[in-house]
DNA sequence: ACCTGAACACCGTTCAAGT
DNA sequence: ACCTGAACACCGTTCAAGT
């Protein structure tokens, strides 16, 4: 038995930490991520992590990155100046998009939610979006406020479920302190079609909303 | 000294746990909250609180119920059968008074975010606006979904500042790499006034999209 | 019924020691 | 440079013991 203390090739790279920290998260959730349990996962001991990153909280800032990698940007490219139904559906696509990795490992979410910081994924993501809508021709403040209020709602759609968030227990809702929400426990079983459904319904609200004021504030749509 | 294990007026009471612990919460933040630390600010040992709480978790349940009664509902009490410019406006004062609730205890955003479950004030909040647009005249799935997207946004605009996700430092954002974020830091400093600007253009864009929707559904305004 | 200290199985992180 | 075990100061929760 080899005492090893440094073996000849490393046995972690940062890629391979984020990779299985982002596996425990998808799996089991952010309370499962313990600096032990996911070293373990590893094939290491606990401290070992402290050579690849400071703190625990860096190796989830970087797994919350790689998901806002996934977010596909292609939309934004080749938005020209001025074409006023162009940045509506490149909005369109870019929170479809954006949903969609948020809701393929929704444990991160918690950590996506406080914002880009110095994370290189989460800058590209608020640059895109704020280039293309001042490309379009929004005034900065209000291509500003775009980024914002999109953001406000693709996170909040992803970080908790609504029908979700209501248990799948009749007894629960007393017709007399709650008397609309006599059907509220089969929002649990419908869960992805009511929030999929009050996603578009949003979305769709949202863009009409801003294009009325897009008329107001003089662009070309 | 007395040994006193059981003193002949309880220490403790739920109320007084829930309100000290929110308290905790708002001045230091979620993570300050430990049973140890909570029972310290109580002037009483950790395995005290395990008298009046089954776990940690359903205290912090309770201090986010106590938050959801601070949203004001008094708004949708009166609200008539087809009128339809008295929904919007409603439903515009509760988003504020909903996202002001929050603002006043932004630490609990995240226990908040994970739904009503059998939180009392929570399900009166959700009964309230579902039945009101109900009455309103909205069709039951799309009340739901109204209900629905606007907690997404509300809760989202609360989770996380979008002008605090970015670091005021002007040397994180490289023009190389984020060549529209030549500004980005001085989001920072102007947070207050970024969100703020950025959730009301956002609700009006929802409401004003809803209202177009409302009158394709066959609503009366 | 309601509080206590001790105990259990955990945490994140530091650090000297190994190669 | 990169891994180790030991150690520190914490966790949430259980439980027998006290009144």
């Amino acid at each position: 038995m080899c005492a090893m203390a440094r073996p000849r090739k490393p046995l972690l790279s940062t890629d391979r930490i984020v990779r299985v920290a982002r596996e425990l998260v998808d799996a089991e959730g952010l309370a499962a991520v313990s600096t032990r349990r996911l070293a373990a996962e590893l094939g290491v001991s606990g401290p070992s992590l402290y050579n690849h990153f400071r703190t625990k909280d860096e190796i989830l800032e970087a797994v919350a990155d790689s998901v806002s990698a996934q977010v596909d940007l292609s939309m934004f490219e080749d938005l020209g100046q001025g074409e006023g139904r162009d940045w509506r559906t490149a909005l369109h696509d870019w929170a479809v998009s954006y949903r969609t990795a948020l809701r393929d490992h929704p444990n991160i979410v918690p950590v996506l939610a406080r914002g880009p910081g110095r994370r290189p994924a989460g800058l590209r993501v608020a640059d895109a979006v704020y280039g293309a809508m001042v490309g379009a021709g929004w005034p900065p403040a209000q291509a500003t406020s775009i980024g914002a209020l999109m953001r406000y709602f693709v996170m909040g759609s992803a970080l908790g479920s609504f029908a979700g968030g209501f248990v799948d227990d009749a007894s629960a809702y007393d017709p007399a302190d709650y008397p609309h929400l006599g059907q509220a426990h089969l929002l649990a079983e419908q869960q992805e079609k009511v929030d999929e459904r009050a996603f578009e319904t949003g979305l769709r609200a949202l863009l009409d909303g801003l294009s009325e004021q897009f008329a107001r504030v003089g662009g070309t749509a």
